[in-house]
Parts: C-alpha cells; sequence; structure tokens
DNA sequence: TTTTGAGTTGTTCGA
DNA sequence: GTCGAACAACTCAAA
C-alpha cells in the first residue's frame, strides 16, 4: 500500500520524520501542494520555495523516487490524490500555524492524515510552568528546553524510496535564482558547514556586526526545512563541545529556542496574529502615514542604515537581524505606524518569512509583545550604525548615492553640508520629537484599558 | 498567599 | 573616549 508524504515545511531527506513514519509504512509517494494561499507572496520568495522543490525533486530521482506538485486547497488535491492512488495514509510534519492546524484538523475529519512531530525539537505544548500553563518568558522557557533536551539521534536520508509510477503531476512553476540564496537541502548542508567551521567562534561578537558575515544566515532553509531545527540543534551541541567554538555555540542554540519560543507562543496564544499580546497595548493611536510607509518600504527615508536595510530586503529576500530591529524600531517608534503594517512587508519579502518568528520580532519592537518594553527602548539608528556598521561599509553595498561618503559622515549625512545626488538631504522625521510622541501615544493606549 | 528576584538585543547624561 | 547610573513600572515564575 502506498502513503502519501505530504511536505509542507520539510523540504528535505535527512532526518525528515514525516518521511520516516511514510517509509516504514511502505511504499512512499512524495507530494507537494501548491496552495492558492501562496498567491501574495514576493516573486522572490516564491522562487526560492519553487527552486527548492526542484532541488528535492532531483535528490528524490536519485533514489528512485519523484516529486508529485498539485494544485488546489489542500483539502481537495488530497482527496482527488488519495482516490486516484489509493493511499493508505498521508503522512506529514505537524505545522502549528492557526492556518495550519485548522486546515489539518478539517482534513483529519475526512482523511487518514498522520500529523508528525518534527519542526521543532519539542512540541509546543511540552514545556510548562509548574502550574501547567504555558510559558510567557523566553529565559525560563529556554532552561527548562534545555534541561529536557535529550541525546538527538537524527533519521539519515533514505537511501532508495520506492514510489508507485506514473502519477500526473504539474510542472514546478518556473523561477528565478536567488544570487544570494540558493535554494535546497544540499546548499542548506553547505551553509550549515561553512557557519559551524568558522564564523560561529566569533558568533558571540560578530553576530551583531552587519557588515559581516557573522550570522549563520540560515534561516530561510530552516523556514522551509531544507534544515531541520534538530539538525541544527546538534550541530550547536556539537560546537559547544569544542573551546573554541563554545560560547558562540550556546548562543546560536539560543536564538534557536528563540525560534521555538515564539512558535509555542503562537500555538497557545493565536491571538498574537492579529493583535498585541498585551492587551493594554492594543489601542494605540498609531499615525500611519501612507507616504512615509511607501519610503520606508523603498528605503528612502534618509537615514542610511534604514534604507540600506531595507534595500537587502527588496534586492535578497533576507535582512540581517541586527538591521530588522533598527527598521522595525524605525517604523513603529519613530514614524509610529503600526507594527502589523512592517510585519506584512517582511511577511511578503523575507525568504525567511514565518509567522510565529516575524510577528515575535515585531512584538517585541513594537513592546506590545511578551517581554514588558521598557519605555527607554527606542533604538537611536544613527547610534545602532555606528555601533555595527563602523566603517559604513553595509550601507555602502546597498545605498549607492552613499558610495562616496566618509565613515564618520555615512551615519547621519544631514549633519555637514554634503548635498548627495540622489539621496534625501533630511531624515523624514525628526528625532527630537520621537520619544515624547511615541511614549505618549502608548499611554493613551495603556490608559484606555485601565 | 506572599514574597522575591529577574526580565535578549538601549540611550543619555554627567563625571 | 570611557564608564556607570538613571531611566518606571510591571509582570512573570518560582520558592
Amino acid at each position: 500500500m502506498t502513503n502519501i508524504w505530504w511536505i509542507r515545511r520539510d523540504l528535505r531527506l535527512n532526518d525528515n520524520a514525516a518521511l520516516h513514519s511514510a517509509l516504514e509504512a511502505g511504499s512512499v509517494l512524495p507530494v507537494f501542494i501548491l496552495d492558492p494561499a501562496f498567491e501574495n507572496l514576493s516573486p522572490r520568495r516564491k522562487s526560492f520555495l519553487y527552486e527548492g522543490l526542484s532541488a528535492l525533486d532531483k535528490d528524490l530521482r536519485k533514489r528512485n523516487s519523484y516529486l508529485v506538485i498539485r494544485k488546489g486547497k489542500p483539502i481537495d488535491a488530497l482527496r482527488q490524490l488519495f482516490d486516484e492512488i489509493k493511499a493508505e495514509a498521508i503522512h506529514t510534519e505537524e505545522d502549528y500555524t492557526p492556518y495550519a492546524r485548522e486546515r489539518d484538523a478539517l482534513i483529519q475529519k475526512l482523511l487518514p492524515l498522520k500529523l508528525i512531530q518534527g519542526q521543532t525539537v519539542h512540541h509546543p505544548k511540552i514545556i510548562r510552568k509548574q502550574d501547567g500553563r504555558p510559558y510567557t518568558v523566553y529565559t525560563p522557557y529556554s532552561k527548562v528546553w534545555k534541561a529536557q533536551l535529550s541525546k538527538i539521534k537524527l533519521h539519515p536520508a533514505p537511501d532508495r524510496i520506492d514510489s508507485p509510477k506514473g502519477i500526473r503531476s504539474e510542472p514546478i512553476p518556473a523561477f528565478e535564482t536567488n544570487p544570494f540564496f540558493r535554494a535546497g537541502e544540499a546548499e542548506a548542508l553547505r551553509r550549515l558547514k561553512k557557519f559551524t567551521d568558522s564564523p560561529i567562534s566569533n558568533y558571540a561578537d560578530d553576530r551583531n556586526r552587519m557588515d559581516l558575515d557573522g550570522t549563520s544566515a540560515l534561516s530561510p532553509y530552516l523556514r522551509f526545512g531544507m534544515l531541520g531545527m534538530r539538525q541544527a540543534v546538534n550541530e550547536a551541541l556539537t560546537a559547544q563541545r569544542s573551546n573554541a567554538n563554545a560560547k558562540g555555540a550556546e548562543i546560536w542554540l539560543n536564538e534557536l529556542i528563540w525560534r521555538e519560543f515564539y512558535i509555542q507562543i503562537l500555538y497557545h496564544f493565536p491571538h498574537v496574529a492579529k493583535t498585541a499580546f498585551n492587551p493594554s497595548l492594543a489601542n494605540i493611536p498609531w499615525r500611519n502615514k501612507a507616504s512615509e510607509y511607501e519610503a520606508w518600504k523603498r528605503g528612502e527615508t534618509g537615514v542610511p542604515v534604514v534604507d540600506a536595510a531595507m534595500r537587502q530586503l527588496k534586492e535578497t529576500g533576507w535582512m540581517h537581524n541586527r538591521a530588522r530591529m533598527i527598521v522595525a524600531s524605525f517604523l513603529v517608534k519613530d514614524l509610529l505606524i503600526d507594527w502589523r503594517w512592517g510585519e506584512a512587508w517582511f511577511m511578503q519579502n523575507l525568504l525567511d518569512g514565518d509567522l510565529a518568528a516575524n510577528n515575535g520580532g515585531w512584538q517585541w519592537t513594537a513592546g506590545t509583545g511578551t517581554d514588558a518594553a521598557p519605555y527607554f527602548r527606542i533604538f537611536n539608528p544613527v547610534l545602532q550604525s555606528a555601533k555595527f556598521d563602523p566603517n559604513g561599509d553595509y550601507i555602502r553595498k546597498w545605498v549607492p548615492e552613499l558610495q562616496k561618503i566618509n565613515a564618520k559622515q555615512i551615519h547621519a549625512p544631514w549633519e555637514y553640508e554634503l548635498n548627495i545626488a540622489g539621496y534625501p538631504s533630511e531624515p523624514i522625521v525628526n528625532r527630537e520629537i520621537v520619544k515624547d510622541r511615541t511614549l505618549s501615544a502608548y499611554n493613551i493606549s495603556k490608559e484606555k484599558v485601565r
């Protein structure tokens, strides 16, 4: 009997729990469904997915199998396919977003759908406080997460996958290769090795430097499961045992745990997808000036580090983590634009756009999220720029208009009478008014609830 | 129930 | 240039 391996966010053969489960049951048909819900993703992001599917198909063909693509609502496509091949069951990696949970619950009523845990190390419902409620603070959560970690034994990629022949498949949609991020499992593993070979040793310091390749840049691969979370954690644990890498590995492991923390937050508090986690900050009177939002999206705010980061996003589909915080703080605190506007833009454009992590990050910056937002957490983009891009190399790379500006002047060119062709002479907002304006808007929301 | 210690990622100011 | 303190008040988690 044939079992369907329904691929969603696990485009890999190594350590794939759903594939493993399907293989134990018999012959396996790998299936990916092009859901109309993908339509509003950026072309770059869709390309990353399609290239990933193409890479997966090639890997499957080396193992006597192939990828079947179907289009439409998953429930319809699966019922059709299920009848067509007289399948025994559908095995799939459990996904925890509200959309996925609703979709899968509906399908489970009609078809034998087996949800296999694999997206996270710990299932989001496992880690709880003594009183049984989920954690809402990262540090105690992470301690328990680590304490409950047992030895990770990875499932190797299967040598051979036997699949029924000749099942109809849609073609993989055309895609453009992204020179900054090639998709696929082989590329993910290459990057993982490259990162743990070297940058991880300086990760503690360099991960914040926008001008260096100090981060793992694995997020797009983790997002689509071209690399599994367990594989990444396993590497972090291995690196922790080496003297040179121990500190960096510990910090990297914590970053990985942040991923699971936010997956868990979304799982237990699905309202965060729509509104503030903290109810007292759900009624901030945003300014929401559309022209400023557009300038932010285009990278034309007149603040070099913000513009560089926004252009990096547009050109590559990825943004350095430090830069994400800076542009988010600028949109929310300096322009007083609803964090959900920024969240939506990131979601559309980031290759790694993931509801849980993206929402968690935005709510954190906005101060509406799980940790209490100290009033003083308003980033000064000029200071951040000077600190984390000291020579201005990151800015020059993405904002060609500033190519000739020196390291001293590049962070705040408006302070020098430079007259730069094609670049705003002043930032779109005067920072002197920002702090008061933002704090009073936040206080209005707090008072409404009180 | 009460108490206690702690909480990712900053900025500004003055010594 | 460097350093430490102040910036508020609140909620969470555990004892």
